[in-house]
DNA sequence: AAGTCGGGGGA
DNA sequence: TCCCCAGACTT
């Protein structure tokens, strides 16, 4: 069968508008390009992507290389909205320290949170650390192979299951992340939305359509990591590297020469701006307080549940906290303020240092915050040194400031 | 369908 | 600055 006309086969399976006669013959004239070779050029998709991630790719990740559940699963959810280059500062120390999934389960929520700490998205620590239990009690310990009871778990969603078992039992089944979004789009140059559901669900299909059929244990690993590393070395958002993309011969944005069109996807992003006055209690001994903050409040979710100091919107709050817990003869030493960008904040955040004269004590309450203290004794006295140590679960932005030399 | 949730990297 | 990233969950 000449590879070119299984490369048509691909195309119409795709259910899309019927290729321009002039495009294809373009597409296999390029497949050809060598008079010499008698041989077709242009293999199947899932071929060419395969033959790519081989010699190509992404090899010897930390979470590379195996097929314990454990371990895919904890990469693919630190990977979520999250880049490589970030993950590897997270990942060995996470594995080290909970190596697998029932270690995880009995870890506390404020250990998985630690570990997390800095990384974002905090959800995603507390959902996994639900799964680990949710595995646990449920299968013995033993993830589950179905993609849909994956996906049952808390912060599983359909394509992280499929990733996982694809990575880990071969399975059939195709992963859509943005990566394989942007990369489907564009060789299908598909002109979907997508930020509408429809749009995505095409594409689920279109891209179920591609996978590969045969000797599926090898193939599906390396098929699914090369989705994802063409997506972050070549087909990239901004500056594709079409010349080094196996895809390229019958790539349809391309042939048209709107590879950049490609993935079309309206968002209109609002970032709200927010000023919060940071009260840093600091002792004789070079403790500082710090309040757990709650899951849900008023100011938003941010940070639910790590762990930083007594935050106000005003400073008639702060100042009145401040008498409440006894300080109110104490100088307040304002720091500036310095910005804080998160995807749908813009903080201002401006530290007020107080200095107490002897050893901070038990608090009888901590009434008057914006972050409501509900929780039982939601406050602790910490050494500055055990935060920069990274023993406390704390926000980025504020383990940056103390970096900074901010006390 | 829209809103929410962090942080970092790169152009 | 702005956009993007191995998305999922809630409303």
């Amino acid at each position: 069968m000449a590879a070119p006309e299984l490369a048509a086969a691909e195309l119409a399976a795709t259910e899309l508008a019927a290729i321009k006669p002039a495009e294809l013959a373009a597409a296999a004239q390029q497949a050809q390009a060598s008079p010499a070779s008698p041989t077709p050029a242009l293999a199947p998709f899932s071929e060419r992507l395969i033959a790519w991630q081989r010699r190509a790719g992404r090899h010897g990740l930390p979470w590379q290389g195996t097929r314990d559940p454990y371990r895919v699963w904890l990469s693919e959810i630190m990977l979520q909205q999250t880049q490589v280059q970030t993950v590897l500062r997270y990942y060995p120390r996470f594995v080290q320290t909970l190596p697998n999934v029932q270690q995880l389960a009995q870890a506390s929520e404020d250990q998985v949170l630690q570990l997390w700490s800095g990384l974002g998205y905090y959800s995603r620590a507390r959902n996994l650390h639900r799964a680990a239990q949710q595995v646990v009690a449920q299968w013995g310990g033993q993830f589950p192979r179905d993609p849909q009871q994956l996906a049952s778990l808390p912060g599983i969603g359909r394509s992280t299951a499929h990733a996982i078992a694809a990575f880990c039992f071969g399975a059939r089944q195709s992963i859509l992340d943005a990566n394989v979004q942007r990369v489907m789009a564009r060789w299908l140059a598909f002109d979907g939305d997508l930020a509408s559901t429809a749009a995505v669900r095409s594409l689920w299909q279109q891209a179920h359509q591609l996978l590969p059929r045969q000797d599926l244990q090898r193939a599906m690993p390396a098929y699914t990591q090369g989705l994802m590393d063409l997506g972050a070395m070549v087909c990239t958002p901004r500056k594709p590297d079409c010349d080094a993309c196996p895809l390229a011969a019958d790539c349809r944005a391309r042939l048209q020469q709107r590879v950049l069109h490609y993935p079309v996807k309206t968002r209109k992003l609002q970032r709200r701006a927010l000023t919060w006055l940071w009260l840093v209690v600091r002792d004789a001994q070079g403790r500082v307080l710090l309040q757990k903050r709650p899951a849900r409040g008023a100011s938003g979710g941010i940070w639910a549940q790590l762990y930083c100091f007594p935050s106000f919107e005003e400073p008639a709050q702060l100042e009145r906290f401040q008498a409440d817990c006894g300080w109110a003869g104490l100088a307040l030493q304002w720091q500036g303020q310095f910005r804080h960008v998160l995807t749908h904040r813009d903080l201002t955040l401006r530290p007020a240092v107080l200095q107490l004269p002897g050893a901070g004590n038990a608090l009888p309450s901590l009434p008057g915050s914006t972050e409501q203290a509900d929780a039982p004794a939601p406050w602790h006295w910490v050494p500055v040194a055990h935060i920069l140590a990274g023993q406390w679960a704390v926000p980025a932005a504020l383990l940056g400031w103390l970096r900074q030399g901010g006390l």
